[in-house]
DNA sequence: ATTTCATATGTCCATATGGGTATATGTCTA
DNA sequence: TAGACATATACCCATATGGACATATGAAAT
């Protein structure tokens, strides 16, 4: 429904893509919602370093939160049809898996999320 | 021929094209081969913004120069194996100009291009 | 050989970025 | 109501970025 799209919108889409943090994060909500103390975990980030870069993606639209009981739980916009192109990047990212270790590995991890729930603290992470 | 892709070979390819000085020289070159002072003319940017960009570019081994009489050509590398992502995402902006009024502009303009050798005056651009 | 012209590069600056640490917020639980 | 816990945010800092302007380089032309 986009006439045409602004230089910078398009842009924008590729600096989100280009932090690792952000990207794995990204590449692990396409793979399905999780609360931030998952994400933590599986990516063995800090919780603010994850929770800014999740705010920031909130704000662009590309993210949602929704409480789930004691976490908040993120997913990508898929409705959004800005985040269409953006969408169809990590899709390419993700069928080519085999070529990225590093998001072939949180890709494994995301089988122990249930284990790091409750395992916010804070301190170590 | 990549066994395993380092994460950052992945994120500075986002990187390169978050700029859009950079994305606009890009998707120039992916059209065709041009010189410096073309692309100055084209986009109606600096010859020294034009020269840092594209030095740029050829450190990571994106782009080639090659000397045609008084002008120096550049071109994308394609047959270097880890720009086949990029030129992958060229490929889908260019499928998709329609989308960015910007880089269809460009294009339009690509047509002007002779007209912008021996017009670089290194003053008003 | 000297000038001209196309391009490259150095310096400076203003701005953006991302993470760490500490702390605030707000919801659940006891 | 108080405490525990998940998450958000503020502040600071080190670093990267890209452009403007001035200048250097180096090939071509006179």
């Amino acid at each position: 429904m986009e006439e045409g799209m602004k230089m910078d919108k398009l842009t924008n889409t590729f600096k989100v893509l280009s932090d690792d943090t952000r990207l794995r994060i990204l590449m692990l909500l396409y793979m399905q919602d999780l609360c931030v103390c998952q994400m933590c975990g599986i990516l063995q980030i800090s919780q603010p370093s994850v929770s800014k870069n999740l705010a920031k993606l909130r704000d662009m639209n590309i993210v949602i939160d929704t409480r789930k009981e004691k976490f908040i739980e993120y997913s990508i916009m898929r409705d959004n049809q800005d985040n269409t192109f953006l969408i169809s990047i990590l899709t390419q990212l993700q069928d080519n898996l085999e070529k990225y270790p590093v998001l072939l590995d949180d890709n494994q991890r995301i089988l122990d999320k249930d284990h790091f729930l409750n395992l916010c603290d804070n301190k170590s992470n």
